[in-house]
DNA sequence: CAGAATCCCCTAGGATACTG
DNA sequence: CAGTATCCTAGGGGATTCTG
């Protein structure tokens, strides 16, 4: 396989230049990761993911969570009944992202002072 | 540990309720995951990246390697002379960042194809 | 409870032109 | 070659209100 040519059919065909840039497309929402984080501990109804989630509106909750839906990351199960429950849980296919979201976690876990001291350095030298 | 209470008193302390979070603030930008993974293959060239990523306007292409600068990611290195030669290059915090891009590439190679069929069903089902 | 509907704003990101 | 400098806009995202 030549490594300078190597373009990918299957993905091109559908507009995306590279891999990654697929992945990104699927899970790069700003909130899409975190609730697939979440959904990684058991289902969770709508208000549960709300409470999890503090910074998130519930606007931006839906719509990422229909997105997810559409990709068939995410299932919605309906409970028909008074108050309504709704809970969303991984599909099997969307617990084909489990390995990357954990490796989301490991790596801030692991790097989060570290990205920290380098914006504080990167923002003391344009104070200066 | 309890798992209810399970908050990260390094992450809140910047204002990130999820490790994930954290994550996606520093790897989020749209094109930043792919300048990381073509950097994997070894430093690049300003243009170089600008051919590999056909997509992305060279005022963005700055912008995200600037902030991948800023969080220590990314070096960039200049040569003096005339014409002008920079070269950008992975730094070894970058590298910390290589399983996660390495396994967004695996699931798009593995899973392109299902998302996209999953796309195309839920498009269908609007239309009708 | 789990949302849909509006309204509105901001900024991430694009297009184009210029430069050391 | 490797960028700035402007200008501009679509849409990502927020706040609020309403409902089955």
């Amino acid at each position: 396989m030549d490594k300078e040519l190597c373009s990918y059919p299957e993905l091109d065909k559908h507009g995306f230049t590279c891999p990654v840039e697929l992945t990104m497309d699927v899970i790069g929402g700003k909130w899409k990761c975190i609730v697939i984080h979440q959904l990684l501990d058991g289902p969770k109804r709508f208000n549960e993911l709300r409470r999890l989630m503090p910074k998130v509106t519930q606007r931006m909750l839906t719509l990422q969570l229909r997105e997810l839906e559409r990709d068939g990351l995410v299932a919605r199960r309906i409970y028909n009944q008074v108050p309504p429950k709704v809970e969303y849980s991984l599909t099997e296919f969307g617990w084909e992202l489990a390995p990357i979201v954990r490796s989301m976690m490991d790596w801030a876990l692991k790097h989060a002072d570290t990205v920290m001291e380098h914006r504080s350095q990167s923002l003391a030298k344009t104070q200066a």
